[in-house]
DNA sequence: CTGGATCTTTCAAACGGTTGACCTCACCCG
DNA sequence: CGGGTGAGGTCAACCGTTTGAAAGATCCAG
């Protein structure tokens, strides 16, 4: 009868090494954890450490974590994940979370999923911080979670009125330079699509193309939409293209939207770019540089975005002070062929 | 002066609420749990879920986790956020997962981490077992991981030699469809595009295509690529458009693909769809409907696919038994623009 | 009024780590 | 030779829950 392979191999746990390497359980406990304030011989030292690579010994963070109340864990509130514009955030705060051995646990806001949703990540313990990504959420239901969440909450890549703590980039001055680049491409009459008014995100965006707007001395027609997809940027263009028809570029606040802006273009017989230009803020070069015709972008530093979150986040969980953070940097020009000179006037 | 706003509201516990209804935390637990084994008098128990309310008591997972040996979390590895036909994926795990009371912690597949990454997440008792969407790890990574996780492992959107467990969709009928869809407008030569040769959801896409063709008696000619991406479509239809420019229609197994052949088309001067017909496979509406022109896909049931990989992975963590599960349903053409009869030779 | 039987409640031992305090030597110095 | 010192290690309590078992309370029949 052949041998039947183990139902499953029993975790190891800090008691079976100190079996193992002979030793009291404090003893192995202080060796993994390099505690400075006890000391070991080396010789033991080694015969711990050995025993623990041989048994492949890893702590139980939940046992660790009852004991210390850290998770080692940080939640993250994100929107839909379709939005490739979020790809390079979670990269970074996947990253730096990994680098400081901290897991992320992942909170989608997925329809009508109330406030308290999010807090009781924290509340059950199961996080130490909560990292909120999404840019449409309305800030009272942030609050709301920071009121009821016992433990540091960071918003990335937006503000909450009244909330100190907070990652963003710069996207006034990333739109500015869209702007500017156009106007530079001899653009005098330009449309932007912005979106949620509500949200921090959309009025910042919003207030640096207007400014640009005024200070190269172009005209612009505005839209705000109440989301940040293809389709609002899709009905924001024809309704731009249709009302004022004499407007030679389009800037979107989002990727997503700039497709739709493309789309619109085509369907109202407007050759991009040389009856019209097209730019949008965040740039995903896996699509950005596939689309027809490949779309002009402003690159940000979004993965720094998500690095500098969390450890703003990890700071505040021990104790750090709040801060907001502001990314410096206005962005780079990404000059695919969505964008050209305005067409000159006949 | 004023009143400084306490610190931080330190955690409810069990034994708060104990204290509050004057009952032994243990009473407190089964109320909770609504432990059938032990009865408590209604009135105790309505006095003790008063308190639970009032001080707003959510038990600790952590400590939970380590009497019972549950974690209530499930791991979820997961290539690049990036690609848009995860998102319905993970949609459909979140939320079934989020309905049994689960959580999600992220397992991004970032360029070179090890296996040992993943299986941490079990062997350090984050998880209860482990979900692994990725379809461009190798199969000996995989087992590797089921190797050193003390935890099952269920395999999505993908097969792996040698282990049961799997949760996939019925992708080579999917391909067979789209393969007939387009012999049916009339197109007698088709381009293939596939995904890594040695990857189990490549294969089955790529076999449903090629049984079809010979089924509807059309040609073909196919390239297989090392990768999902726009690029690897655009190049790989670059080079059938160059090869075999008589071909009326491609198919791309995947919707980057889909976006890289749109280019590839352009760059080519072919129209799409009246001189090429384009489509793939997986839908995300918020993209390929906005695409110049929309893209015509084939949509399964990824959403489905998510939860039944949930239901599985729980299904294994109490231990049931191995299974392998494809989601019925030869997915549904969204007939949308890229598509079209074949031009009728001259 | 007494002795089960039954219902309600409490006790205490885990789970796997961490950590302040304590113990035991050997060694050194005056 | 006594005692101080420091290195090397162990003890035991604790973190917040769960859960088998025991203890108390209540009730009913004899």
């Amino acid at each position: 009868m052949t041998a039947r392979r183990a139902r499953r191999t029993r975790r190891v746990t800090l008691r079976d090494v100190a079996a193992a390497a002979r030793v009291d359980p404090s003893a192995v406990s202080r060796v993994v954890n390099n505690d400075p304030r006890v000391s070991v011989s080396e010789a033991t030292r080694q015969r711990i450490l050995e025993k623990v690579a041989q048994l492949g010994y890893r702590p139980n963070v939940g046992a660790r974590g009852l004991r210390t109340s850290k998770t080692w864990t940080i939640g993250f509130v994100l929107p839909s994940l379709g939005n490739p514009m979020y790809e390079p955030i979670v990269r970074g705060v996947e990253t730096e979370a990994h680098e400081r051995g901290y897991g992320i646990v992942l909170g989608s806001q997925i329809e009508g999923r109330s406030p308290g949703t999010f807090a009781s990540l924290l509340q059950e313990g199961r996080v130490d911080g909560l990292l909120v990504a999404s840019s449409s959420l309305h800030d009272d239901f942030i609050r709301d979670i920071i009121e009821h969440g016992p433990g540091p909450v960071v918003p990335v890549n937006r503000r909450v009125e009244g909330v100190k703590s907070c990652v963003v980039v710069n996207d006034e001055a990333a739109s500015a330079k869209a702007v500017h680049y156009l106007a530079g491409l001899g653009h005098e009459l330009i449309g932007g699509i912005f979106g949620p008014s509500e949200i921090d995100t959309a009025i910042r965006r919003k207030k640096g193309f207007l400014e640009a707007v005024a200070e190269a001395s172009v005209s612009s027609v505005g839209v705000d939409r109440p989301g940040w997809t293809a389709e609002h940027g899709y009905t924001a263009a024809r309704q731009i293209l249709r009302d004022a028809p004499e407007v030679t570029a389009i800037y979107a606040s989002t990727l997503l939207m700039g497709l739709g802006v493309l789309r619109a273009a085509a369907e109202e017989g407007r050759a991009v770019p040389s009856s019209l230009s097209v730019i949008c803020l965040h740039d995903n070069p896996a699509v950005s540089a596939y689309l027809v015709p490949p779309l002009t972008t402003v690159r940000l530093p979004t993965e720094e975005m998500g690095r500098r979150a969390v450890q703003l986040l990890i700071e505040r969980a021990e104790g750090g002070p709040e801060r907001a953070i502001m990314i410096e940097g206005d962005g780079e020009i990404l000059e695919r062929a969505s964008s050209g000179p305005a067409p000159t006037s006949r």
